[in-house]
DNA sequence: GATCCAATTCAACAGGTGTTGAATACTGGT
DNA sequence: ACCAGTATTCAACACCTGTTGAATTGGATC
């Protein structure tokens, strides 16, 4: 016996760890922890893996978490850009309530892109400039484009600057899914499960009677999201 | 010369760091780097200073932050305690511009403070429990009831949500105060200057519209902030 | 002048971080 | 049977973090 013990733990695995189960655990972690918090080793941990297996898949913890992004955006992009073809001509409050849930159905179980919505997008991580160009721009472009269509349809008051309505449709819409849950309960006895739906309704007829032209004309009934 | 060098730097400077300064220096660093990456060192060398004097001062990393937090709630509480007394009868629209104002005016300068009430406080740091109890719920309570004093006077609708419509009052000034700056250059080509000032205004012309009984009626010239 | 205390720094600790180079094992092709 | 390539781990690097105990100094007090 020359050698001091052959290892035996090294090599490929039985069943290979693909990089799209890397970027669960990725967003399962920096869900739980934060950007800044989740460290690779966490990942690693909650991936099965070894650390250093994750620079065999990304280049860095920087483009681990910019791929988690390219594979989330596109889908919320695409949808957010069918929803303000013009050809639509449902009512104007239906579609921005088809923006929220939108962005339900997209982003409720991911804290940490919201996150990076949110705020981190702005100080920092500087390879974001290509998600802001190609992904983030044109959805805003998008939600804005319905607010215009409103103004052009005689459903919204011509006063609304549509960019600032974006921005406040869209930011409220994070909050509500952020941090309604957690503070609902806390300033009130009434349960977390509710508060996304409550918080949303509540939303979208306020700001639409802040929006619309005929304020008292009644708002058309909301779909619930499909679950 | 038995000994090598008798160092010069040691015991108390000619001028005291006091702990106000600390925190001066703390808030600074919280606010560039954000809570979690802001470290002891850096804050030290921003006050001139070794790290181990903050802990003279004070117990730990938590509980400077905690002191930030203590220095600056008082004011805002006292300020809004006092917008929301019912001998207050100035237009509701005009008192929650004062909202916005006194938001304006103590946190402008803080955004780590700022951080905290936006979700921070939600997820983690234990000592807050004697905040939240003292400072924010008293501080939600008051912008509560100017909602609700507005629906007894007719001027707000009685269908409005008087929590709801604070947490979107105050989440939204924060937002604006926030991110604003940052993202409306990136969107279009105004200058930051005048973003928040200019978000402000649009956020509560569509808020109020939102929740007035008559959303036909003007609105009062808001008054610019005082600097 | 000796003594005490408050204020400050130094040097180190233990632990965590992102990252890398080398070693290893399995698989498929020739 | 060899070889190449792919996927994986190990062990270490340099650095940063919050925190602490001991050492030091200056001023006030006795």
């Amino acid at each position: 016996m020359p050698s001091p013990l052959p290892s035996r733990t090294r090599g490929p695995k039985p069943t290979k760890v693909d990089p799209d189960h890397l970027l669960d655990a990725a967003q399962a972690v920096f869900a739980e922890e934060g950007l800044r918090a989740a460290s690779l080793r966490a990942i690693a941990r909650r991936a099965g893996c070894d650390p250093a297996l994750i620079y065999y898949h990304f280049a860095s913890k920087e483009a681990l978490f910019l791929a988690l992004l390219d594979r989330r955006f596109p889908a919320v992009l695409q949808d957010m850009a069918r929803l303000a073809e013009p050809t639509d001509l449902r009512p104007t409050p239906l579609r921005l309530w088809d923006v929220l849930l939108i962005y339900h159905r997209h982003l409720k179980d991911d804290p940490g892109i919201r996150a990076l919505i949110r705020g981190e997008i702005v100080r920092g991580a500087e390879g974001l400039g290509h998600l802001i160009e190609d992904q983030i721009r044109p959805m805003i472009g998008s939600i804005q484009r319905i607010f215009e269509q409103g103004i052009a349809r005689g459903e919204v008051r011509p006063g609304v600057q549509p960019l600032m309505a974006t921005f406040f449709l869209a930011k409220m819409q994070l909050e509500i899914l952020d941090v309604l849950p957690a503070v609902l309960p806390l300033l009130t006895e009434l349960p977390p499960e509710g508060a996304v739906l409550t918080g949303m309704r509540a939303w979208l007829e306020i700001l639409w009677r802040g929006v619309a032209l005929d304020p008292a004309a009644p708002l058309p009934t909301l779909p619930s999201p499909l679950v």
